[in-house]
DNA sequence: ATTCGGGGTGAAACGTGTTTCAATTGTGCC
DNA sequence: GGCACAATTGAAACACGTTTCACCCCGAAT
């Protein structure tokens, strides 16, 4: 990403870890990442866009962090809640901008479809790699895509639907982190018990 | 509800379902109901409590449908599935009004809160009813309240998790209608899986 | 019948996302 | 150096959600 742009995403993620979504006011953004509002707009075609660029920013950290510290544990499901401990724990210390960041991927912004599913992609990684008790990484160091069809797949998608849609009751404030965190684990027991049985 | 929320109400279904959320312009709302905006901003606090209203008017219909024709299917499978049907039929009818109360719904203002809270019970209701291969009606012939915490209710809120996440990628379009019927299939395999192994 | 109070009304104003446009600046190419 | 062309800028304008306010109307209490 080029220089300005990355500079105007910061500014967004600044903004919104201060006052969420709303703080997030395209013309401060503008004044305070020294850019006129018209070269923002040249970037980004909305408000929902540029935070989706924040909330990939944001997923790559997740990935640096996940890789760095894969999560342990001896069973399936103590790793994959490993995992979404992992995500709380980000969540915690910045929940103005997590929120915001909720917000603008849930907008359903149809410009935005690639980049949802893509997001989508990227969680579903990384719980099949939690699931398999092994972090896969490409030439690169980061981590690889990979094959996908198999049974694992389809539990880790419906991992991540049921984590997305209680990201969204907390985001809305259904339920706070802790009853987050317990309703996944009953979940993925549920679900984890199933996928057993294809053995 | 009062005549004039009502019409207030229908109105904006009106226009939602014509060109979904944007096309809801509480200008345009207020005038078709016949109404001054500040009437309007009385009765709903914002954009998002109208459509929200809107939204548990249309839950209110799916109950009546789903009461009339319970979904029949010999195992639970089929029943859950054929009570997704049902909504989806709903939603295929009117796509704009669906994204827009799905908008709406999502929108993860803290003031609705209490009403996601609750169109969520409404829906794991059903479900849960769908499971049992039984609709229970109260003195007044709607829906009655279930006592919870059975299994039956792990698996129903499990479900409607994924089912949530599924509807929130259709309005964005990272899926259609029958690739999120296949999905919501396969996982629901995978959960009723899980929860047979619990008798 | 008069008074009172709470909605209702109409119109204007405000804030913020988004668009537009003329003028300016920068950059690669000759 | 000078040119062509695209990006950037600054400022204004627009659209729409939301707020405000002065005024009006009606039904209930006196």
């Amino acid at each position: 990403m080029e220089e300005r742009s990355r500079r105007i995403v910061a500014t967004a993620i600044d903004l919104a870890e201060k006052g969420g979504f709303e703080a997030v006011r395209l013309r401060d953004v503008a004044a305070d990442a020294e850019v006129a509002l018209g070269t923002l707009y040249r970037r980004f075609r909305s408000k929902e866009e540029l935070l989706v660029a924040a909330l990939e920013f944001e997923v790559e950290n997740l990935e640096k962090r996940f890789s760095a510290r894969p999560p342990t544990g001896t069973d399936e499901i103590e790793r994959v809640m490993g995992f979404f401990d992992l995500v709380v724990r980000g969540l915690l210390r910045r929940q103005n901008l997590a929120r915001a960041l909720l917000k603008a991927v849930s907008s359903g912004d149809p410009e935005l479809t690639q980049k949802m599913a893509a997001y989508h992609a990227r969680i579903e990684r990384m719980i099949v790699m939690a699931l398999r008790d092994e972090v896969i990484l490409d030439a690169e160091g980061n981590l690889a895509v990979l094959a996908s069809g198999s049974g694992e797949g389809q539990t880790a998608e419906t991992l991540n639907q049921v984590w997305y849609a209680l990201l969204m009751g907390w985001a809305g404030g259904v339920h706070g982190q802790s009853s987050m965190l317990e309703k996944m684990r009953s979940s993925a027991e549920l679900i984890l018990r199933g996928s057993a049985r294809v053995l």
